[in-house]
DNA sequence: TTTATTTACTCAATTAACTTGAGTTAAGTA
DNA sequence: TACTTAACTCAAGTTAATTGAGTAAATAAA
């Protein structure tokens, strides 16, 4: 039988509306906690029986809390609901060639585990044998049961896809070409897993505990090797046609400029990533390679990484307009794996272009804004993807 | 009371369970007409019975009919279902500050009626009565009852934001500044009223009834005045946080370029639109400013406009790499404003970069298009807003 | 040609979850 | 102290799904 399109959206019935009402009712107490019932019941369109039934279940499942009452008010005092922090928790991994991150938060997306270990041999059964020793050493040092797992989420470097391009000086997981990893996490660990591309955990990551909590369209620029981009719409996910969404680092800044392993001339990558300042740097004899070393230049107001940070900046200030006039987002922020004074620094640079639709009189916030969760995000991101799955109405595919 | 804040998602109940089931079927038998009730079922989710009762609900309003038997495979032969073209209809209009464009489609998304008439005052109470004669010209003018109209779609310029930018030589609508449109014209027509942007329109069209019907991740370039683009992701339109998204028209294509009204230098606008056509062929003295006047340019292969053509292309093709990086489309649609023979000359000239992940092998279909609703695009695609509302699942907001 | 198998579909009963309507509780206000 | 307002509970009612048993009509096998 021949296999027609679906948009993998699905019919519903009592027991999916039941999970994403709860879903529905947790996103609205997680933006805007402390909520009284009948606050609930007038913002997600439900009776107040059914949001009653609907916070006693998720209080007995240790998700939703009662807080108090609130009072002031004419009226019966309405009892109010907050995330339950120690209701549950979530686990989330960086893989790399060489390292394994691991973080572990709780409901309230905090960190309250961490560890970075070296990985041996990257080929997919150490490294997801390896993996899985690092998630069951994080469940055993947590104060939580391992029933209340949410799941795993895992940050790794692709490319997944047919012909994905590469990153400049990017690091591939040797190996792993017909590995479904997701597949092969889960059957390692027990716990459902959550595969996702750094730019995008790190993007849900600030909205699950971050500068992004109250928004629902926004860009992430993560720089990682190379440089990413998540964006939430509509408080979704966007991941495109085949996954690859968000491949800004290879988006022309400078037509005809510098030769990129893409085949480009001229990407953001080659003049504003990492791997760009690395370059920059050793022309003068300077090896900076790790984030510290980076964070050391900026505070010695170093002059060649000033000139690495203007000209960085000029190009990222122009993507950034593109961005904005292409998505219209509440806000670009700005993260990943450079220390905060270097991103600082880049974001005092910005000579962000008047053309922008968001360029508006009545912002409520930046136009560009630094990253909470620093350098960690990957990690603490991936963690972040499997609360934003619990929390979110994943109303896409029900 | 503070207002708190709501992503418009709400939750769900038996009764909007059934319009969303309608919905997932109604979407499901537009892709893959004919369809059977158990293989709805099984795409679907639902039971048999579930999609039996919806079936015979949707036959009942007309909107699918029974159209033979699968025969050739074991089993009982399935009774199949198809659209009901006649069964509803929905009109588009465009406003213009000089004209007004209306047409009617039926539930296929086929044009069945079009009007063009001239507007001599595009203020907002005379322009507002006469696109409240045409609609209701149109509605008698088809064989349907007016029942059966599904709803109104407008396309109109602009802006309506706090400060959304103006694009090179765009006429705006006079005094509409504080008027709400969707509701003035609901008050006007009496039926349900869409409002939306040219290159949104364009690319809904695409999908109810053009060459993207099979796609839910596609971008949709809009030659209008300006210059638009319009982004289905998963299946839903893409708006932005405050409804501006899409201004590609002030993406830079060339930094320290062209002067732009926007305040940039350098815009994809001043370089490709109709306007910059327009300001190049002036240079030679040539006076070409509606379509025809392009479409005959071509056929003469005027060298003027060649290298009008050619220069427009080269930063189209630097922009269509960059949507392909952001969006992972499924495939880039050209069209709006201009004659078919001018987009063909355009995609013919296009040298897409290598360094994207819409290069890659396994394509089913080109990575550039040329979009199927030629020049009626605008008034078509407001229509097939309506005639998208009613068949697509609109999970986010129930 | 007969029989078996497969698949589509209907009918009736059941179920899950939300809604409705009638109270109850508890605060602020006159 | 009585009134008003608002949150909330309980029980019954409603809706639209699922489930299970049975029927119909085609192809495939004997």
């Amino acid at each position: 039988m021949t296999t027609k399109s679906t948009t993998g959206i699905i019919g519903g019935n009592a027991l999916r509306n039941r999970d994403h009402n709860q879903k529905v009712v947790l996103d609205y107490v997680r933006a805007n906690e402390p909520a009284g019932r009948a606050e609930i019941a007038r913002s997600c369109g439900l009776s107040i029986q059914a949001v009653s039934n609907i916070t006693a279940e998720l209080e007995r499942q240790k998700l939703l809390m009662p807080d108090g009452h609130k009072t002031g008010v004419r009226g019966k005092p309405a009892l109010q609901y907050r995330f339950n922090p120690e209701g549950a928790f979530a686990i989330g991994v960086e893989l790399r060639p060489d390292v394994i991150i691991v973080a572990a938060l709780n409901l309230s997306g905090k960190q309250i585990y961490f560890e970075r270990v070296m990985l041996e041999d990257a080929h997919p059964e150490p490294a997801i044998k390896a993996v899985g020793d690092q998630v069951r050493a994080a469940i055993a040092a947590t104060a939580f049961s391992p029933k209340s797992l949410l799941g795993v989420g895992v940050v790794m470097p692709g490319p997944f896809g047919e012909t994905a391009i590469s990153s400049a000086g990017e690091a591939v997981l040797p190996g792993w070409e017909d590995v479904d990893p997701q597949a092969a996490f889960e059957a390692e660990i027990g716990h459902p897993v959550l595969i996702e591309n750094d730019a995008t955990a790190a993007a849900v990551s600030e909205r699950v505990a971050g500068v992004a909590s109250d928004m629902d369209d926004f860009c992430y620029v993560y720089f990682g090797t190379g440089i990413g981009l998540g964006v939430i719409s509509q408080g979704h996910v966007m991941r495109g046609a085949f996954g690859n969404a968000g491949e800004i680092g290879h988006i022309v800044t400078q037509i005809g400029g510098r030769d990129c392993p893409c085949g480009n001339k001229g990407c953001l990558e080659t003049y504003a990533s990492r791997y760009a300042a690395r370059q920059h740097l050793a022309q003068f004899g300077i090896d900076a390679n790790s984030g510290d070393d980076f964070a050391q230049l900026v505070a010695q107001d170093n002059p060649h990484f000033r000139d690495w940070l203007d000209q960085a900046a000029q190009h990222l200030a122009h993507v950034i307009g593109t961005l904005e006039n292409i998505f219209d987002p509440q806000s670009v922020i700005l993260g990943g794996a450079l220390p905060d004074a270097v991103i600082n620094a880049l974001i005092e640079r910005l000579d962000l272009p008047d053309g922008s639709v968001s360029n508006r009189e009545d912002r409520t916030c930046p136009r560009v804004m630094r990253g909470f969760s620093g350098r960690l995000t990957a990690a603490l991101g991936a963690g972040a993807m499997v609360i934003h799955q619990t929390i979110t109405p994943n109303t896409r595919t029900y």
